[in-house]
RNA sequence: GGGUAGAUGGCCGAGUGGCUAAAGGCGGCAGACUGUAAAUCUGCUCUCUUCGGAGUACGGAGGUUCGAAUCCUUCUCUGCCCA
């Protein structure tokens, strides 16, 4: 199966331009996808792009990430409906370094294999590039009108708020990349999400126009939800693929939490898992939805993905005690298994707070469970909190020295997936 | 430069002197149901609180008034039209 052919049996080909596949299919290709350092670490919107760039590699094509140094500075209107605040060059930096280092733990760059992965920063070109020179060279190629009729900019023209000629230049700038990574790395492909078709498309014009290569683009479509939620987001905001920012536990959590209606096609896209497992495993679902079989298995193959092996095996362990024996009394919790349990917060608070007894909302305020005393109580009346696998919902609650798990535990519930473990010392 | 329409809570959006911490929707949180789902239903959603209240808030600054998101002055920003 040749490269287009296993993308596309993934849902993961939205647009693509006549003749890629030929080109893919006749030589060994490098193809490149671009990361917006608006961050500093990768989230896992940027998962797909990564995927993409793997699959590149296994299909023994020659995988490039260019991370946008001279972009991020400028800013993509694409789908934004304001004007965005420029990052400073301080900030800039240090996310560039935080995603060079991530992508390195899923393609290789080993220099030893002909097809091994690229890294390339656009401001490494862009830094010598006068104003005058871009308008003359690469501006000069390409008409308004041309520019215009671009979604990204036509919706911020017809919008409120207008569209600044800073952003407006984005989509030139991203253009002139490809025509660069064109003439100096033989760069004949570019992919990313569906909404960079425009951008995309500047760039293989200007290629023709400026020295009438080919190039050739494709895009993947965005990661929706089928309630028509954001992907990638949960209670606490966005999933990173950084460990320090979203645990391995939150990030199994994560997968595994994903709808029935999303698990079929996320599992194509986001695992490496082949046509007849995907299959066989769908077939299963269906038999049995209520086993969540995709979603297990999602969960397990992304996990195993990003975090490696043994991260999953602690967040599985953890999610069977928080969750498979969520009903089994709280003493049988041994210790070690109250300090191992990753996705639980853990808290310290001084035993003597407890001689004379301790009411429930200053407890959870103090703990900084709740962020006030307010918000505790709100939550208490709402019933959204339990000690001990019991909920309590009486504002009144004293929490005492008896109640301590092996004489020095409390195990706080706020809500079905927030866990906290309170020792006291 | 001239004209004109705007700026309201995380977002959208109503409100045009007191009944307004500000309708409604979205989003978020929690509960019920369940499969740690989806859909649905219910409650909460400015901050703090001794749950009695208190404080801050309708672009910024001044003013009128017993009282202003609402009226006046001025400044800033944005859209649109004309030059």
């Amino acid at each position: 199966m040749n490269l287009i052919e296993e993308l596309r049996w993934r849902g993961m080909i939205a647009d693509i331009m006549p003749g890629t596949e030929e080109q893919l299919v006749k030589e060994m290709t490098t193809g490149y996808v671009g990361f917006d350092p608006t961050a500093e670490s990768l989230h896992i919107g940027s998962l797909v792009p990564i995927i993409l760039l793997v699959h590149m590699q296994k299909s023994g094509h020659k995988p490039m990430a260019l991370i946008g140094g001279a972009t991020g500075m400028i800013g993509d209107p694409t789908g934004k409906s304001d004007e965005r605040n420029l990052l400073s060059e301080e900030t800039l930096q240090k996310n560039i370094e935080g995603i060079q280092s991530q992508l390195k733990q899923f393609i290789s760059f080993d220099d030893e294999k002909p097809n091994a992965a690229i890294l390339v920063n656009n401001y490494d070109w862009f830094k010598n590039i006068s104003f005058i020179d871009f308008l003359r060279d690469t501006g000069k190629h390409i008409t308004i009108n041309y520019m215009m009729a671009k979604d990204s900019v036509k919706k911020r023209i017809e919008g409120e708020n207008g569209i600044s000629y800073t952003e407006f230049a984005y989509q030139l700038m991203q253009g002139y990349d490809f025509y660069w990574l064109y003439k100096n790395k033989n760069c004949k492909l570019q992919f990313g999400g569906s909404d960079q078709w425009g951008n995309m498309t500047t760039g293989s014009e200007l290629i023709r126009r400026m020295c009438g290569g080919e190039a050739f683009v494709f895009t993947c479509p965005l990661i929706t939800k089928a309630d028509g939620g954001k992907f990638g987001k949960t209670e606490g905001g966005n999933v990173w693929l950084s460990a320090d920012k979203t645990t391995p536990y939150q990030f199994y959590q994560f997968w595994l939490n994903t709808s029935d209606a999303d698990a079929e096609k996320w599992i194509k896209i986001f695992t490496f898992l082949t046509k007849e497992e995907i299959n066989s495993l769908i077939i299963q679902h269906q038999q049995n939805a209520s086993d969540r079989v995709l979603q297990k298995t999602l969960a397990k193959e992304v996990t195993i993905f990003v975090h490696g092996e043994n991260e999953y095996e602690k967040a599985v362990e953890t999610t069977q005690k928080l969750f498979a024996n969520a009903n089994a009394p709280i003493e049988s919790l041994s210790v070690d298994d109250l300090e191992n349990m990753e996705g639980v917060q853990k808290i310290k608070l001084d035993l003597h707070n407890l001689k004379q007894g301790m009411d429930i909302i200053s407890f959870l305020a103090d703990s900084s469970i709740l962020a006030s005393k307010g918000e505790a109580r709100k939550m208490l009346q709402n019933g959204g909190i339990s000690i001990n696998r019991q909920k309590i919902s009486d504002v009144q609650f004293i929490v005492q020295n008896s109640l301590l798990l092996h004489q020095k535990y409390l195990f706080v519930q706020k809500g079905k997936k927030n866990y906290y473990l309170v020792s006291f010392e």
